[in-house]
DNA sequence: TATTGTTATACTCTATAACTATA
DNA sequence: TATAGTTATAGAGTATAACAATA
């Protein structure tokens, strides 16, 4: 018989496969692999920027971005733009078919939040997400004593 | 500003990465990728089992477990034996070294659950584990449905 | 015939190091 | 000198397909 603390760590972790799965669902559905469609949400998030701002966000290295840029370049998602100030840098930008990606992938995020949420009761639903909340505040505290 | 439903979503998706990155964190000490831990894990639970059980297990395909096997047994954490009624089959276990990775992330995995939730009262804990579990009982028939 | 595991081949992600162009 | 990005090289994880040994 399991502590209670490690099931909550455990269902936790069973969320995060099926995220997985969730994500996979769409990698099979628009032929992109995660890497590129993380990529692609970050664009959305961020808007038209560099490579190296890229590689921070993403936390990989620069090469890595390169790869994955050329990759959304060829199959029509982004584009590399001049950097107005700076010669040496590249800004990518998301063509109209990558922001339709970008806008599906919100839709579907959105979607998965009402399908497993709205079903809860709001008072419930507070006392869950503040202890979520509670727990990814601990959990950063510890990686950063580590770190 | 977000629909609470969102914000759940979201959290638990910042809870995905947090457990990512301690994955990583025992990566770097033990010098395992993510893939070997995964299977010397599994490995645990099941005790000594053949390659095609791990592949199911995993949900990768038998070559896949055939170059995981190969380089955790060049790493001495497990070895390679006759079935015992099947000539065509390998039965993998894991050595003692083995073993004692698998003790380590256990531990690990213990020491994480108490620090994450050890400060929780059980009410408020039990009440939170609920809303987990019935979060996941949705997901899983959401994707059962997409299968 | 069906199953277990391997060889052969290929693609993606990832990293480090060296290099070019620019700041 | 330092920074942005690319070329060169390498390794891990993953997949499909063809094959050998065994059931």
């Amino acid at each position: 018989m399991a502590d209670e603390h490690s099931t909550a760590l455990d269902t936790l972790l069973r969320l995060s496969e099926l995220m997985s799965a969730d994500l996979a669902r769409f990698e099979r559905e628009s032929g992109l692999s995660g890497s590129r469609i993380r990529l692609l949400w970050t664009l959305g998030i961020t808007g038209p920027t560099t490579q190296q701002a890229l590689a921070e966000a993403l936390d990989v290295t620069p090469r890595n971005v390169t790869g994955l840029v050329d990759g959304l370049s060829a199959s029509g998602h982004v584009t590399r733009q001049p950097h107005p100030t700076d010669r040496r840098a590249t800004r990518v930008t998301l063509t109209d078919a990558g922001a339709e990606t970008v806008r599906d992938l919100q839709r579907d995020h959105e979607d998965l939040a009402r399908q497993l949420f709205g079903g809860v009761p709001p008072r419930r639903l507070a006392a869950f997400v503040a202890t979520l909340e509670e727990t990814v505040a601990i959990f950063e505290r510890l990686m950063e004593e580590q770190a």
